[in-house]
DNA sequence: ATAGGGTTAG
């Protein structure tokens, strides 16, 4: 397809350089060799593949036949162009989109328009806006297309998406459906405010159709008010396949699975979303048994899919089954995207399989994936989480891109890893290179002085966030800041913080300060500790277990009785803690309080040694 | 224009 003569021959026959051309040409299109159009039959021949175009998501058989429209100098045609553009832009290549558009000499609205929805659909929307300036400029009459892409485009940022109404009202193309309905859903992912904004366009709209009504469910059920969405999806005139998924993947997601799997049975059709949404449901709630048996029974199952089920094995630690499923998936041939290597490399991190990650990682390399930032981003975590900081850190380092979720993982990664120094100093890199911190951010650059027991540098980072970042402290700051202090033995400044800060302080706050308490055998703090959690209901078997404990080492036998007693009264069994290691290719269980491992005896041997080697060595064995 | 899988957070 490609030949060096026909690269020249372009070259010397398209010299005539486009003006404020801005878009390189990808080099698989400048290979393919221009030629006059003098084969008419196979211009007859290209009408149907041509009619098809604009669907075409196969990158492969898009490039083949972008040549041969090149070749038959097609690629100017007013009406071959926008299918051109539009089919780049679902093979998710924007760029290559812009090449095409670029080389047309005169771009209509039509052109423009899918210039700008190829921007919106991959998400670039400074790139639609400009592609939207340079309409404006050329004098091409936007159109009720115009400013639904747009809307597309700007959609959650509440601002911009006023100023496109304002347009839009200026202009009076709200009467074409299309148009508010766009707003609805681009002001319903603007937080509070546009949700508000979004139900006032509903209510004023005239006429409203099944996708309006769509978008309202889906905006109720996105902002979890799952009540009113049900009431909405009652007094619906009409309904259709959308609709009942919506509300199906309402229910599936507020982990209601019985009206969910009621909708299922009631719906008057299922598709391939259908049955992906409640299986969905299944592995989101751990029932993986259930989610099998109807991945296994539905009809036609898709990517999506795949990657819910393996990836709900992996959230589960299920080694052996996501395996197995991804073994069975390679052998029908479908190719995850990066959706699906991202969505597992998160399932992996979580639960630490690092294995599967790493299958994950070289299956990503095998289909040329591995370039794109949230790939990297999740192997990062991916390899953070799983201990292997220094793999993590040489995949940080040899990004090109690198945004904000980049660096906190990497900084959160290295804090992790007892590696608090090298945190704080990214973070300071990361200032240098002018990308602005968030709430994340600090939590990472936190708990690397935690980690380093840093209590006045925490005390400098935590006082310049809202001063220096305009970052706002949030209730998990205030934790970090008192767990430090907690485990500093700072306990009176802890519980002092705990109790003024403007959040109420929570279980898991109480909780670590408690078990700040056991550390440093302070049996008067651990009673104030004791009296906040019995306020706050959260005195647990496990709180119960620490408080004992504390007894325990301070000699109050009276006290550890007690505290006994009411683990025992507390009833509810909590599932034990349990962990999981790979070694060669077996996972290995470990729970609290069984002795499943089948080498416990010699592990627990083994463990009392180190204990005894790290108190010899003034390292507090019991400590953190 | 609306629906299912996605990166950081004790």
């Amino acid at each position: 397809m490609a030949s060096i003569r026909g690269i020249v021959a372009a070259r010397r026959r398209g010299s005539r350089r486009e003006e404020g051309r801005k878009w390189a040409l990808p080099a698989s299109v400048m290979s393919a060799p221009i030629r006059p159009p003098q084969f008419t039959s196979h211009r007859r021949l290209l009408e149907q593949k041509l009619s098809e175009l604009h669907k075409c998501s196969d990158p492969r058989f898009l490039l083949q036949i972008h040549s041969q429209i090149f070749r038959l100098c097609l690629h100017r045609d007013q009406f071959v162009a926008p299918k051109l553009v539009a089919a780049y832009s679902l093979c998710r290549r924007p760029f290559a989109a812009a090449a095409a558009f670029d080389l047309v000499h005169f771009p209509n609205s039509l052109l423009f328009n899918t210039l700008i929805r190829a921007f919106a659909n991959n998400s670039l929307p400074s790139l639609s806006f400009l592609a939207f300036s340079r309409m404006q400029r050329s004098d091409i009459p936007a159109d009720s297309y115009t400013y639904s892409f747009l809307l597309k485009s700007f959609s959650g940022h509440l601002r911009l998406v006023e100023i496109i109404h304002a347009h839009i009202l200026k202009l009076g193309f709200l009467p074409d459906i299309f148009v508010p309905n766009s707003l609805l859903d681009s002001y319903s992912k603007a937080g509070e405010t546009g949700l508000g904004a979004s139900c006032k366009v509903f209510e004023e709209m005239p006429l409203r159709d099944v996708v309006s009504w769509n978008t309202m469910v889906a905006a109720l059920v996105r902002a979890g008010q799952l009540k009113n969405a049900r009431q909405m999806f009652d007094e619906m005139p009409r309904r259709d396949i959308v609709t009942w998924n919506i509300m199906l993947d309402g229910h599936a997601k507020a982990g209601e699975l019985d009206e969910g799997f009621d909708l299922f049975h009631q719906m008057p059709e299922r598709n391939v979303v259908s049955w992906s949404t409640v299986i969905s449901g299944f592995c989101l709630r751990g029932d993986m048994e259930t989610a099998r048996m109807l991945f296994d029974k539905m009809p036609v199952k898709n990517l999506v899919t795949w990657t819910i089920m393996a990836s709900g094995y992996a959230k589960r630690g299920f080694f052996k089954e996501a395996s197995a499923l991804l073994d069975k998936m390679e052998e029908t041939r479908l190719n995850p995207d990066s959706t699906a290597i991202v969505s597992i490399l998160t399932a992996c991190s979580e639960s630490g399989l690092l294995g599967l990650g790493k299958r994950m990682h070289a299956t990503a390399k095998k289909l040329k994936l591995i370039g794109t930032m949230q790939i990297n981003n999740s192997l990062v975590d991916l390899y953070s989480k799983c201990g292997e900081v220094e793999e993590a850190w040489s995949i940080f380092k040899k990004m090109k891109v690198r945004d904000l979720v980049s660096w906190n993982s990497m900084i959160q990664g290295l804090a992790m890893n007892g590696h608090g120094g090298r945190a704080l100093k990214l973070f300071s890199r990361m200032k240098d290179e002018g990308v602005a911190p968030d709430a994340v951010t600090f939590i990472g650059v936190l708990c690397a002085c935690t980690h380093m027991g840093f209590v006045d540098d925490a005390r400098t980072f935590f006082s310049s966030m809202e001063k220096d970042y305009g970052v706002l402290p949030e209730i998990e700051h205030y934790g970090c800041l008192v767990d430090l202090l907690g485990r500093r033995g700072i306990l009176t400044e802890a519980y002092e913080l705990a109790k003024t800060m403007p959040f109420e302080a929570n279980a898991i706050i109480w909780g670590s300060l408690l078990n700040a308490c056991r550390v440093h055998g302070d049996v008067g703090m651990a009673e104030k500790v004791v009296c906040e959690l019995t306020i706050a209901e959260a005195l647990d078997a496990g709180n119960y277990a620490i408080v004992s404990n504390i007894y325990a080492s301070a000699r109050r036998w009276d006290g550890m009785a007690e505290a006994r007693l009411k683990m025992k009264d507390s009833g509810e069994e909590r599932p034990s803690g349990a962990s999981w290691i790979e070694l060669d290719d077996s996972v290995h269980e470990f729970t609290a309080g069984y002795r499943l491992h089948p080498q416990t005896d010699r592990i627990l041997k083994m463990l009392d040694r180190l204990g005894n080697h790290l108190k010899q060595l003034g390292c507090l064995a019991e400590s953190c």
